[in-house]
DNA sequence: TTTCAAAATTGTAATCATTACAAAAATATG
DNA sequence: CATATTTTTGTAATGATTACAATTTTGAAA
């Protein structure tokens, strides 16, 4: 459980107004990490928030990508996936299960691409395949 | 302008039946290697290819996809890009022109994965940001 | 060449994530 | 409290992708 009040602060420091559905949302972020699509934040929290719009989801998603509170996944092919931890790491989606897994990554081991005049404010390494779960189950 | 007959016996060597029109939308991803959106590669090939459907242009690049001899990138939020450059290579995204450019990487340069026991089959890299040429003219 | 089964293509309708937008509600400020 | 501003909601529109049945094309056998 991880304290309102810090989540607050945080959104503030952000120029982010602390409104409690942006708490709630932010607050399921961190505690979850799993990645959620909109719609699975809109079901679960639609039961602690009762009358929770989905358009509501979606704003402040957009708010917090923008604000950088957030991070846009685009790992799969129909829906974007949200992670609150923006510190630079990598994905990995099984194709079997279709789980999401996270996989640490400093920004030293990103390679070194020579960009000149570029400017990079985002990373995303995403890798594809099968995870150890569903190859010891013999799926492939 | 690349030879008919190499993309025939190149689609038939990956398990493709070389039917006409997959023949011109591999060739046109591999003369363009513009990372074309379906809609691109429909409304520009409709010209050559009159009676094209969309639909087909979609089963083809699924199945281009499932034989490996294209990917799809989801760089974008709301659609899928098509390559028909399947080696290792890194993909870096303008927000100001939504150009998409590639740069290289060779495998050695991606960092190791952690994870023991998973298969990859697809790396990705993405970068966002703002190219040299939009920071020249002082968009930002 | 004719025949015919299998594979491919087409057009249309459905699906589904996301966005647009105007009305209603909540919030902040004096 | 009064009121301007911001946020939320609900619904409708958008747009990419998929489902699917009917039609056409293909390729091999006869
Ligand atoms: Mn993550
Ligand atoms: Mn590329
Ligand atoms: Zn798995
Ligand atoms: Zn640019």
């Amino acid at each position: 459980m991880i304290d309102d009040a810090k989540i607050k602060s945080f959104l503030g420091q952000n120029g982010i107004s602390p409104l409690p559905k942006r708490v709630k949302i932010m607050q399921y972020l961190i505690e979850k990490h799993n990645h959620p699509t909109v719609d699975m934040i809109y079901s679960e929290l639609l039961h602690e928030i009762p009358g929770l719009s989905k358009t509501t989801v979606y704003n402040t998603l957009k708010l917090f990508t923008s604000k950088r509170v957030a991070v846009a996944l685009n790992i799969e092919d129909n829906e974007i996936r949200y992670d609150a931890d923006t510190a630079i790491h990598g994905h990995f989606k099984c194709r079997v299960c279709d789980g999401l897994f996270d996989f640490s990554l400093t920004q030293d081991q990103l390679p070194d691409i020579p960009m000149q005049g570029f400017s990079v404010d985002e990373y995303h390494y995403y890798l594809k395949g099968v995870c150890s779960s569903c190859r010891e189950k013999g799926l492939e």
